[in-house]
Order: structure tokens, then C-alpha cells, then sequence
DNA sequence: TTATGTAACTTGCAAAATGCAAGTGAAAAG
DNA sequence: CTTTTCACTTGCATTTTGCAAGTTACATAA
């Protein structure tokens, strides 16, 4: 279910970069096509991972969130970012360091941005 | 590099089920075919994610192995499991239970199955 | 020591997934 | 009202996957 190239770094893209439109997706470093995204995005979407609503300032735009499903991945992701620091050339070195030093911290801080966005996207 | 279908399922199936040999792997139940798990144990192998070498008891049997890296994933698997548990139907309820409970034991205990075979394979 | 079995693959081929390039339609901007 | 932008879709070539049927080297039994 997570299982392919793309969806997993579309989790990351949300919950690192916080990218939350179909064009924010595409300009993820890793390149994917249109077709692929939109594709994965509705699976995400069919297996209660990510959200979608219309942006009430842009009718064009689509805002993607991570729902509660979703959110919990935080530590699988995690976990993998700490093991490519370990064993591979990795990225994003800042979040590395984070990581290392105070994971739980981190995990508390995702949430804790996760509450807030989701709170006042749907108050009640 | 691990975003396929199969390669962390091998890796699983290695670190719960302890198999080893490329007869164990077509035994799990999300049945792979054999020329995708060949072409999968190559690709980790590649990647020095596990290892393989003669059975020296019966000259047709490999033995796989995680390397140092390769059982580095525990956290990963691991978390993969919780995820799994809190939201999908999940199969080894003792495993997960296991895990709820102790997490960071488990993970201890893991490693140190591990050092132990991997030193009386390779003593020195 | 020959026949039979078994382990770890490989090969051939059909079907599915992927990826690129070029649309499309609706909404926003100029 | 024309042009852009956004979120896709479509068509098609390429790649990956999966099934079934070999193949080769070793092991076991008669």
C-alpha cells in the first residue's frame, strides 16, 4: 500500500516541506510525472492517508493534508531518515541533526503543527 | 531503493521469520514469484543491505543474511508494524504486542540475536 | 551408481505499471 | 476578453511485474 516509489516521498514532501498542492508536489526534487502524482494522490486519498479540500481563496487549487492515518507516519519516516543518514549520502542534513539529537521532540513537534493546521481548517 | 513492493518484505520476513534461504522467502505468505525474489536479493545485496554465502552443509542452499545495515531497519520495520497495527488489519498480534509494550527492548533484543549469529558465522 | 528429488535460480512471454509529452477545462490575472 | 495558472487527463512507448515452464548443480535413496 506504501509500497512504490512515490508515495512515501509524497508523505515526506508534506510533512518536511510542507508542500500541500498538486505544483508544490511537482517541484519535489525527485521529479515525478503528472499523471504518477495524481494517481497517487487519489490512492493516498482512497486509503484515509491524506485529505483534500477546494482553497476557499483559489478555486483552482486543491489543499492536500495529511489526516490523522497519515500524521502517524511520521515515525516510519523518521526512522528511514535517520537509517539513510547512517548508511546512504543523504539530504537534508539540518533535519538529520534534529533528528538525532531529540527524535521524540521532533515527533511532539509534527504533531503539535498537525493539531494546529487541522484545527482551524475544521473548527468543531 | 527500498520503494518496490517487495524489498522490505524480504527484510521483514528476514528479522521476524528468521528465514534465510531462498526456498523460506517463497514460503511467505504474500508469494512472490521466483524471478522477481531473485532479482530482489540481488538488488539488496547490492546494496549491502544483506549478504549471502554457502550453505556448507548442503552445497545447493545460499544462506542470506542481514548485514549491519541491513538489520539497521529494525526502527523502520518496527514502526512500519505499529502504523500497520493502529491502522490496518494487522496479522502478528503478538509481534505487535511485543512491540506496544517494549519497543526499545525489543529492538535490543534484535540486535543482539543478530551479533550473535553473525559472530559465530564470521569469527574474528 | 543410477535414478529421483530438491534448491536456487533463468527464460519467455503476456499483462500491468510507469513515464513522457501534449492536451483539456475551469478559474484567476492582466 | 485574452492570457496564465492550476489540477489534472490522454495517448503511447518503455519498463517492470508476474506466471509458467525450464535449467543446473548438488543431495538423497535404491
Amino acid at each position: 500500500m506504501l509500497g512504490d516509489r512515490w508515495s512515501l516521498l509524497i508523505i515526506r514532501d508534506m510533512m518536511v516541506r510542507g508542500s500541500r498542492t498538486f505544483k508544490e508536489f511537482l517541484g519535489s526534487d525527485e521529479g515525478i510525472a503528472t499523471n504518477m502524482l495524481a494517481d497517487r494522490l487519489r490512492r493516498l486519498e482512497a486509503h484515509g492517508i491524506i485529505a483534500s479540500e477546494p482553497d476557499p481563496s483559489d478555486g483552482r487549487k486543491l489543499i492536500y493534508s495529511l489526516t490523522a492515518k497519515g500524521i502517524d507516519l511520521a515515525p516510519v519516516l523518521t526512522e528511514m531518515v535517520l537509517w539513510a543518514a547512517r548508511h546512504e549520502e543523504t539530504g537534508n542534513q539540518a533535519l538529520v541533526r534534529t533528528l538525532q539529537t531529540d527524535r521524540q521532540r521532533f515527533l511532539e513537534q509534527v504533531r503539535e503543527r498537525w493539531v494546529a493546521a487541522t484545527s482551524h481548517a475544521k473548527p468543531g
